[in-house]
DNA sequence: TATTGTTATACTCTATAACTATA
DNA sequence: TATAGTTATAGAGTATAACAATA
């Protein structure tokens, strides 16, 4: 099942000495989990003084980006599933980072605010995280990070 | 959609039209995370009809590619701690994809082979995926894809 | 002692159906 | 009837401790 062009290989050892990724090494998918896992890995070593997690900072971020957004609002723009939300929103609340409020407006849905400790909080997370994102930068090379940037937006936006 | 009675829509309230991702427009884990379940979601598509998820798809190319590698050899390559392996070559041995012999130089460890069946089906998924990666390069445009795996492979082979 | 495969376990993330209260 | 938030639940994925067989 290996076709490689161009390439002389070796004859294959009995067993190689290391084994090889084979077709992964130009797999898209496989590499952009491993990439992401690295990616999450790192930033959890970051954040780690907080506990916050990178799905936490970005419903953070996301309120603080568009307060008074509805609980339905965040899942949307974050691709998060409503009944997942539940938990999340009631742990930020728990901490005392987030609060619900039941909108005047509509009194089915839930208006969400930072609260100043969450503000706070999240000033210090968006630090780390450049930290975090310029470590990455370094690793990427010139223009790497937004060349990633602009790529990734491709696939994430594809329906 | 359009809301035809005697009230006119209601207009946006307080909030924004639509909220915005602020900071995360930039943010690498974020999109990188986003981008990774789309393409998973495209390749369980793809792949729907042999019953494939991405992580049993690659364990089926590293064994093809390393015929008779033990399951720690898997486990490093792939990333995938060793207890978790054990449900995933279950399975694929369970289908008649894989199998597993005790290693005659070390009997601790096992040897791991495709079956006929198994290379009949990843020769089979091997050209889904190549479709699969074929759409995603499309997305990417001219050079993109060799631009991201190059990209990607920084991230991922950091420590 | 160290390593391979294994069991047990737990926690996170993701997904779906169905309920309630409002609209 | 439809929507927002919620509950319950289930399935993947991932992580660690510990044990038996083997080295």
């Amino acid at each position: 099942m290996s076709a490689d062009r161009s390439s002389v290989r070796k004859p294959a050892a009995a067993a190689p000495a290391t084994a090889e990724l084979g077709l992964l090494r130009d797999d898209l998918g496989y590499l952009l989990r491993r990439a992401q896992l690295a990616v999450f890995a790192d930033f959890g070593e970051k954040l780690a003084e907080l506990q916050l997690r990178p799905g936490q900072f970005a419903v953070l971020i996301a309120i603080d980006h568009n307060p008074g957004v509805t609980q339905s609002d965040v899942c949307q723009l974050l691709g998060i599933q409503r009944p997942n939300f539940v938990a999340v929103i009631d742990d930020l609340e728990a901490r005392g980072l987030a609060r619900r409020t039941s909108s005047a407006a509509d009194r089915r849905s839930n208006s969400l605010l930072l609260t100043a400790a969450g503000k706070r909080l999240l000033q210090r997370a968006v630090d780390l995280q450049r930290e975090h994102e310029s470590r990455l930068a370094r690793r990427l090379g010139p223009g790497g990070r937004q060349t990633l940037l602009e790529l990734l937006s491709r696939l994430a936006n594809a329906e």
